[in-house]
DNA sequence: GTCTATAGGTGGATAGAC
DNA sequence: GTCTATCCACCTATAGAC
């Protein structure tokens, strides 16, 4: 989970800033005045980057499947088994966490109800890209690493999912990451035993 | 999941309207507005019931506990075997979610960040509740009926509670309860196969 | 207990100067 | 691109009449 652009230009900026308080905050608990502040700007230089909340929303949601979807791309480039590509999946989860955020998709499945549109979208996206990179990873231990499934590829890709999103706010309501890290391991052991 | 008397009083009508709304956009997500008009009122009114959002959220989390831990006896006072427990416990949730609603707690959890603190710690205290049930149940089921659990009970709580809430989540935002069931009933035959 | 009226603040968003 | 100034809608909350 690299490659953010965090010295770059005021629009790069301004989505740091935004990304982080969405994934603290929520879309419904942040404001362009909180950005604004950060930021040292005013919320009418915002409007020029951004001109509404909404494509604001989906701007950073945007980004952050691209990145992700760089970082599962960097798995697959670098890792030799499925086992391995599933640590690091998970890795990537904990990461996040230990900054204080929760993934801002699992953030945004929360307040889906209120959420825009276009911003509805691009959360649904998010999981299918992962469900289905999770899905043939899973399907490719099993038919080449022996990886034992207890569900067909795309149901335990799904309980993965929803497993670690669940773990990720429990564990930081909390405030205890080892409550995550704890489910991350034992959801490794026992979907995907190898 | 009863007893939330339903035909109350105001106080009552006023928590009940509040939870659905609570359930469904959050706490951030709702105003002392929406709940006036579903209930023919004005926001003036409700603050003589509850003087703050902030009160109403923390009775609302109390009450909603309550009969959360209501159920439970429930199911302890009629259910034989720990497995049917379980399957109650996941039953549940899926009521909840085949409302359109999401469980309180999980949104609540999601906010986390921006909640009044006596909000908090109503929240924790419902997660802890679950998990000692929860635990409880599947000692139990292992020393009595044979449940073999791949993890400590209070580990296996807390994958199932994790689980459970963010299934409900993805769930919710496809618009598909069935993707819960799925995750749920694959989780009863993983964590506690019989 | 419920109302009208209103306070005091913040939300997202725009116009126009520089 | 960034600013000041402003709009209007909405927010939580209170005062006081009925």
């Amino acid at each position: 989970m690299q490659g953010k652009g965090r010295n770059g230009g005021t629009p790069q900026r301004i989505l740091d800033i935004a990304e982080r308080l969405m994934q603290v905050r929520g879309y419904n608990g942040f404001s362009y005045a909180d950005v604004a502040e950060t930021l040292h700007l005013t919320k009418a230089s915002l409007h020029y980057h951004f001109p509404s909340k909404a494509e604001l929303g989906r701007r950073l949601m945007e980004r952050y499947t691209q990145n992700f979807l760089a970082a599962l791309a960097a798995i697959d480039g670098t890792s030799t088994s499925a086992r391995q590509k599933l640590e690091r999946y998970v890795s990537i989860y904990s990461e996040v966490l230990a900054n204080n955020r929760m993934c801002l998709c699992g953030m945004l499945a929360a307040e889906y109800a209120t959420l825009p549109k276009s911003v509805k979208a691009e959360v649904t996206r998010f999981f299918d890209a992962n469900e289905a990179w999770l899905a043939a990873v899973m399907e490719y231990g099993a038919r080449s690493e022996g990886l034992k499934l207890a569900s067909p590829p795309a149901e335990a890709a799904r309980l993965m999912i929803a497993a670690l999103e669940g773990a990720m706010m429990l564990a930081r309501s909390y405030g205890e990451a080892a409550r995550f890290d704890r489910v991350g391991q034992r959801l490794l052991a026992d979907i995907a035993a190898g």
